[in-house]
DNA sequence: CTAACGATTCGCT
DNA sequence: GCGAATCGTTAGT
């Protein structure tokens, strides 16, 4: 009865957020958004706390750098405001928000969240790991706990299967996106591989 | 076709 | 701290 206006008070994040050129600029401000995924009807999520960016242009360390085009990069070409999941060690799954206008492929890999909708299914998804504050930490812990994998590959981040959102509104209750007071900047993890790239301080952790 | 490896995680020492 | 798990993607033969 109440689900008509939820839906009407919660506020997806604009398709311009993502169509931007600054990458890091972008990868900061998904700090403190909602995240959630919708699968056989459980939502699930949190807030962000930790993000990576990547530059389709001068940066190794991205999949896509300077043009690079295969099967598994195609979707970083998009238009901003897709997911770009893929697998990595094969077994863990990586979410990507994929921005920029169409053809340039810069992307932002989400590392972290608060997990605060869904708990239950979290668990669940996440059974091997007794450690609550361990259940969304780490890309693919993210991911396996949100239920995501390479099905939702290029999924708009508007829904109705993955959102990202200003403000959520549920159980007649809403939560707001919040501004973190201080961000922790560092260097992006495991892409030692792309030499000075590997360098740039484009990591992203609510403080 | 083949081989090397990865934007990682977890359990064990 | 170390190493196994595990397979799609990629580049090279």
């Amino acid at each position: 009865m109440t689900m008509i206006t939820e839906i009407k008070n919660t506020q997806i994040l604009p398709r311009e957020f993502y169509i931007r050129d600054d990458v890091t600029l972008i990868a900061r401000d998904l700090l403190g958004k909602i995240i959630l995924t919708y699968i056989e009807g459980v939502y699930t999520g949190g807030i962000i706390t930790e993000t990576e960016a990547y530059a389709g242009n001068n940066d190794r360390a991205c999949h896509a750098n300077n043009g690079k085009r295969t099967a598994r990069t195609e979707v970083m070409y998009a238009r901003g405001g897709v997911a770009y999941v893929y697998l990595c060690y094969g077994l863990h799954s990586m979410l990507n928000v994929v921005t920029n206008e169409e053809g340039k492929a810069d992307a932002v890999l989400i590392r972290a969240i608060k997990p605060l909708w869904g708990l239950a299914c979290i668990r669940k998804r996440r059974i091997s790991q007794k450690k609550e504050n361990l259940l969304c930490s780490g890309p693919g812990a993210l991911a396996q706990a949100l239920g995501i994998d390479k099905k939702m590959n290029g999924l708009p981040f508007a829904g109705p299967q993955i959102f990202i959102a200003e403000k959520w509104c549920t159980g007649g209750k809403s939560y707001l996106a919040v501004k973190p007071d201080k961000v922790i900047v560092s260097q992006r993890i495991g892409v030692a591989y792309a030499g000075e790239d590997a360098l740039l301080p484009w990591r992203f952790i609510v403080g």
